[in-house]
This record gives C-alpha cells, structure tokens and sequence, in this order.
DNA sequence: ATTATCTATAGATCTATAGATAATGC
DNA sequence: ATTATCTATAGATCTATAGATAATGC
C-alpha cells in the first residue's frame, strides 16, 4: 500500500494534473474529490493527506494549468517568430481549442466558477491574467508604445470571450464566426 | 394547499426568474432543485409538476434572462439615443454589472456551464447570442455596411471576455482596467 | 517507526418519485 | 372531480474523517 517518497511525490503531482483537466472539462462543481482521485489511480480516502480542501486542490490546478498555457505560448512564440501574436491568436482561436476544453484556457473554462470560490482560487487565477496580458503587451506592434498595455487587455478580452461564446453556442457556423471574426480583427490591428 | 390556475402559473413563472437569478449567480451545479424551490417560497415536491427536469428548468431560466436583456438593451437605447452603442457597452463594462451577476449577462455567467448541457439549453443560449448580435449590429457605425456583423462579433465577444475576467479576477484595480481597456477600445470605434 | 494509501463510514445534499391533502372549478 | 402543492422518501452522490494496512526509510 504504502510507496516511495518519491512515488508519493508523483501521485500528488498526478492528481494535480487529473484536476487541471477534470474540473476545466466538468467545472469545479461537476466532479468530485472521489472521481479526482479515481482519474488519478488512487482510492479518495488519500486525498486529504495530499489537500486541505476541494478548493485547495483547485487552486494548484489553477496555478499547474496557467503555467503549462504560458510555456505553450512561449514554445508558439519561438515556432512563428515572425509574427508571435498571430501563432498566438490562431491557436487560441481555433475549432481544436475550442473543442478541448480540458487541455485549454483556465479563464476560458473556469472563469465564472473561480468567481464564486475563495481568494486563493481567485489569487491563483489573477497572477496567471497579470503575467499572460504581460506576454500579450510584450508582442504588440511598438508603434504607440504607452498603448501596448491597452492593446493587451482588449486583444485578451475578445480572445477569452470569443471562446467563452464559441463552445456555448449550438451552432457551427455562429461559432466559428465569433472564433474568425475576432481572429481577423486581431490580425488587422498589427 | 392548492392555488388557483392563475396563482400556479404565477407561482411557475417565479420559479423560473428565482432560477434565472440563483443559476447566474451560483452557478447550474451551485444550486439544487429544493433550494431554488424555496427561493420562490415552495417546496422542492412540486417542481416535477412543472419542469420535466432541473436542465429544462435552466433552458427556460437562460430565455427568461435573455428576454429580459433584450428589453433592457432597448431601454438603454432609447434613453441615449445620439450614442445607443456608448449607453450599451458603459453599462455592460460597469462595476455595478460586475458585482451583481444575479441580475446581469447570461453568458458572462453561464457560458461555459451552458456549453455542457443538454441541446435544448444551448440553442436557448444560441438564440440569445444570435439577437443580441443582431441588435449590436443595427447600431454599428454605418461606414462599412458589410462590416457591421464583422464589428458586432468582435464587440460583443470583448465585452463578455471583459466582464468576464473582471469578475474572476482578485485585484481591484486590474479589474477595472479590464472594463475600462474594452470600454474605451469600443467607444474609439465609433 | 514512520507514513502513503486503503477501506469504511458519517452526515449532508442531490435529483427524482410516490402518494396524501385540500382548495379550485366544473 | 380535478389538480397544485405538500410531506416523505428512495437511491445516489458529495465532502470530509477515522482507523487499518503494509511498504518505506531510518
């Protein structure tokens, strides 16, 4: 039963990782601790000697998945150097994002939940906002310097809301109409 | 203990705006059928009377508060009309629409709880984000006629995107900058 | 001896249903 | 007689805890 130090230690990470996807696929209140903990291998009478809480959990999912979003757009960045923004704005725009929600934008899947939880969830959440707008104004066009910073939330917002739209919608077409607009309004501001 | 025909479909129809409001602010997991239930001053036993399930409940509650939006975005139109966009996007990017979910956007709230529900809950959504697009659409700037769709999309998605990062996130300041960054970039449009 | 994980369970809550009750509406 | 609402409950699931088990690490 018992394991190696070192076991332990990737069975915790594991369960992080199962959280990442489970609650960005189900949303915070749609799996529980068992279904985690059972996605991860392990019985749930483990989990809290690895957790305080369900929020807890929540909150290192948070924090795993913006850092695992920020070295993708890193590793997009140094595939089209280019034009960085647009290998940004295309693969956040696209019908596969859209479409694996479990693998994709925490602000896009969990936004509204992590609203309504405690402020380390929402702390987690807020670093992650702060350091991608910081990635986004970096790559701004350097024309108008002071307003790179602008340009970063607006281009985040629409990004964000296009994909919030985008999987709600029952329709194909409408959906990849947000997805393409904001795509191409995003590509004409550079 | 029974009512009149015209009493239940009173009491029914204040089931449906107690869930419109309980559901935005709580989430569709958030909240159970015996809470909402009591919100509208009944007991949980009569809700299968009335609803085939708590999904149709949420598909009726989403075209309520659409409904409703809709009408309000009229009203905000009529009350400034050399600028009904200004008077929508000021009141969607407002600090009091952030801080009452209840009463405020669906999507912003329940997007991403709608885009895992049953098909009779999305298309109410569909329908919404179809109106309230075409709404967008009749104010825009006329300069470009063809591109009017092409700016209500890309308005409305940074709107949510907006409102929906500003509610999640924990600081304050950013918050606002985030309404505030939309709000302008929307208002240069013009 | 320590401890990571397990089984088992408490106590609350969830969706949904069954059948009783009592006021409406024919 | 019909029916809107009530009480009561089934059966599943939820978060969290207690104590047993067995392999690690001193």
């Amino acid at each position: 039963m018992k394991v190696s130090r070192e076991q332990a230690a990737q069975n915790r990470e594991r369960v992080v990782q199962t959280a990442a996807t489970l609650f960005r696929e189900r949303g915070y209140s749609g799996i529980g601790v068992a279904d985690l903990m059972k996605g991860a291998g392990l019985t749930h009478g483990g989990f809290y000697g690895n957790f305080g809480s369900k929020e807890a959990l929540m909150a290192e999912a948070v924090t795993y998945a913006l850092d695992k979003a920020l070295l993708k757009w890193d590793k997009l960045v140094r595939t089209q150097p280019d034009d960085p923004l647009e290998a940004i704005t295309a693969a956040y725009l696209s019908t596969a994002h859209r479409d694996h929600p479990g693998q994709g934008c925490v602000m896009a899947a969990l936004a509204p939940d992590v609203a309504r939880l405690a402020p380390a969830v929402r702390s987690a959440m807020t670093d992650g906002v702060r350091q991608q707008l910081d990635k986004l104004a970096a790559l701004m066009p350097p024309e108008s310097a002071d307003d790179k910073r602008q340009a970063a939330l607006v281009t985040y917002a629409s990004m964000v809301g296009a994909l919030v739209l985008a999987r709600a919608v029952n329709d194909e077409a409408l959906s990849e109409e947000l997805l393409g607009a904001v795509h191409a309004a995003l590509t004409g501001m550079a």
